[in-house]
Parts: structure tokens; sequence; C-alpha cells
DNA sequence: CCTGTTAATGACTCGAAAGTCATTAACAGG
DNA sequence: CCTGTTAATGACTTTCGAGTCATTAACAGG
């Protein structure tokens, strides 16, 4: 009251802020997307949950596919980007290496907003070939080739065997895939405690590579 | 032509089957909504499929709703049965035991038809709370006793070491699952090998859980 | 063959959500 | 302060599919 002459006691309803638009609907399409499927989203809650009218989200996007596929092209994340650089110059044994990569994969999924992301394409993907397909260049295949290098990399120096597993690496990443599928649909009455599983994930992962077996579990 | 008499030569455009519809009904639904999801499948398609038409599917369930619970709730085939029997009646080593029972999982999944049922679980389960719960309590938890029973009977047998996977098994399973994913979205573009996962999937999880190591692979 | 029962049909209703557009008002530039 | 541009609005139109129901015809039993 006392300031009522600096700022504006009213604030107008509207405000164009063309900038800032397209960036606040692909949040909230996505968010509602994860939690609803891409048929049962309503754009009418994108928009209350954008602040927004409905009417706004045609502006920016020519349809609600339109809008759909500018929001999951926009979070192709180069989250892989660093962490392939990582395991190239990665100066210690394959078991550290793996001990500091498998919490970092699932830091990012599960601190970051990844699994979002990871949730539409696995529900919807098979609708959207389109974005499955880019999502498999950016992101899996690159990932592919980074579980590759680790495990080239080790058998190289002689700590990783030679195995079925080193032609189908993604095999080494399945049970971070499976908890993102549990916390999907079983979490609300069997929830998964993600450290306990990461553990019992490194604990496989290790034994399953390592020629020699792995040493004592660090705390 | 010649056998005119004994079949009608044209046979009525309808048929009343009231027992041979409600399953009938149930495949066409299974199939349409494994392919479109929930939200997105018409029940004028399923009718199409079952070669009906759409009213009919109202004489034996009284909402789409009602039809995807009655499908899914038909299928909650008792596959893990005479498998957990199969564990503790199995004579041989955890080695031959995994060898026998991973590949029975995968037949079980891609050969019969329950990978169409966790492929709707997987992407329908988060809106259908009720469903993935009873579908936890008769599959998930059912196997996730199994592969318990397995671990336990290593352990006592002095073949499997102790370790984080004892107390956290469907780990164990990880891979199965994502390759069910890898088929949903990945598939049409970067096609999964289902045997050589297998055998990656086997090599990962003995070695991952035996105490020496396994013996040489059987061809 | 005739006839009553009821399974099956598909044109219809109705509601919900996608997409449109004439109107409104925020802001910039004069 | 005035005014033109255009971002934003929300009431409106259109589309689409779930669910209804009066009508039709398959079959059984007489």
């Amino acid at each position: 009251m006392t300031e009522s002459d600096t700022a504006p006691p009213t604030p107008p309803r509207r405000r164009r802020r063309k900038e800032a638009r397209p960036g606040e609907i692909i949040d909230a399409g996505l968010a509602e997307f994860a939690e609803n499927g891409f048929a049962a989203t309503r754009l009418e809650d994108v928009a209350r949950r954008a602040g927004i009218a409905k009417g706004t989200i045609y502006r920016y996007f020519a349809s609600k596919e339109d809008l759909f596929e500018a929001a999951l092209s926009s979070r192709l994340t180069p989250f892989f980007d660093d962490v392939t650089g990582m395991v190239d110059a990665f100066p210690g044994s394959t078991e550290d290496l793996v001990r500091a990569m498998l919490p970092r994969i699932y830091a990012a999924l599960f601190e970051g907003g990844l699994h979002v992301m990871m949730r539409i394409i696995i529900t919807e993907g098979g609708r959207f070939p389109a974005i499955a397909e880019l999502y498999h260049r950016c992101v899996i295949a690159r990932g592919r080739e980074m579980i590759s290098a680790l495990v080239a990399r080790g058998v190289r120096r002689g700590e990783v065997r030679e195995s079925a597993l080193t032609d189908l690496p993604m095999v080494i990443v399945a049970p971070a895939v499976m908890t993102i599928v549990w916390k999907m649909t079983f979490d609300r009455f069997d929830p998964v405690e993600t450290e306990r599983f990461l553990a019992a994930h490194v604990d496989l992962v290790l034994h399953g590579l390592l020629a020699k077996g792995p040493g004592p579990a660090v705390e």
C-alpha cells in the first residue's frame, strides 16, 4: 500500500511475453503428457497449468501433436556427452568406473528430470515412431556407445572377460530401465528404494563383467 | 457347388453365439488396447476386429473400462504356478536351473502372448491402479517369490554367494523387462534378436550370482 | 412351418475435447 | 498521451467417439 506508486497495484491479467511462452507451454505439456499420456491429455489442462488460455497454445503450436513433438524434441538433453568423455578419460579401474558411472546415471534419471522423458517414450514411443526414432538416435544409441566403450576399455585392460555381453552391452543398464518401469506402475503400493536397487545393480554388473570379481564393496 | 445341399450357400449375416462372444471381444480388445493404449482405442475398431457391431459389445460389457478390466483379468495366467514348483523340485545345480528357467520365461513372454499383457500393464498401469495392483499381486509378487526361492536354494546349496542381490532378486529379471520395453519402442528400426539377448542375460546372471562362476556355455 | 424370445444391429444422441476467430487490451513508438 | 500492432483471450464451431435403443432376424420349441 505504501508503495502503490512505484509498482502497479493490480498487475494486468494478460501479459504479452512472446519469448517466454513456448518454453512455459512445453513445460506444462511435458508434465501433463507424462501424467496422462498423449491421448488422455487435455490442452485445456495444459493451458491452465501454464497459466494461460487454451487459444494461446495455438499461437505457438499448430496442433496437440505438434506440441507433443516439440516438447519431446526440446529435451534431448546432451546428458551423455560428458559421460562418454568420462569413460575415455577415466584413470582408474573398470570397477571404479562402474561404481562411478551407474550412480551418475541413476541421479540423472531420478533426481534430474530424465525419468519424465523416459516415461513418455516408454508409454507413447510405440505410437510415435518419428519420436522414438529421434530419441533412439540421440540418446539410446549414444548410451549404447558409452557402455560399449566401457566394456571395450575393460577388455583392453584385461579386467573384463569376453562374453555374450561384449556385443550386447545394453543388458548392463537393464536394471535401470526396470526401475523406471517399476516406479511407473507398482511404486505406489510396493515402493522401490532406489539406493538399494542401485547397489544390487552395481553388484550384479561387477560380478557379471569382471574376470576376477570385484573387490569388497566400498561403504 | 456340388455340395450346396448340405451347407447353406449363404450363411446368415448375423449369428447368435452367446457363449463365444465375450471371449472373442476380449481377444479383439486386448489386441487393440496393446496397440493403441486405452484412451486411443475405439470400440468401433474392437467390434470390427471381432467381426461384430459396436452395440454387441454392450450386451456383454457395461463400458469401455469394464471391457478393459475384464480383458486384463481374464489373462492373469497361472504361468508361474508350475515354474515355482519347478524350482523346488529341480534336481540339478543352480546353473542348470537358471539355464532352464530363463529360456522358459522368454518363451512364455515372446512366443506365448504374455508380452501383450506386459505391454498394456507397462503403458496403462500408472493410470489404472486397481489393475496394476491386481497384476502385481497375481504375477509380479509370485514371480519375485520364485526368483527368491531360486536364490535361496542356491545359497543353501553353497552355489550362490550372498550379496545385495539376495534380497532384491527382481534385478535378475530386469533384462527381460528391458527387452519388452525395447520391442515396444525401438524394435522397428533397431530390432532385438531375442536369442542373443537371452544368451547375454543368462551369461550376466550366472556370473553375477554364482560363487565360483559357471561352467563352459552349453551349445 | 409358425411363432416367441432375445442376440445382434447400426443409426442415433450426447458430451467432451480439438481447433477457430472476432474481439480485447498490452505494450511500443511517435 | 495517443495510436497501431499484435499477443492473448474465451466463446464458438466442429469433430469424434462413448454409450443408447428401437428395430431386425436367428434360432428353439411347439
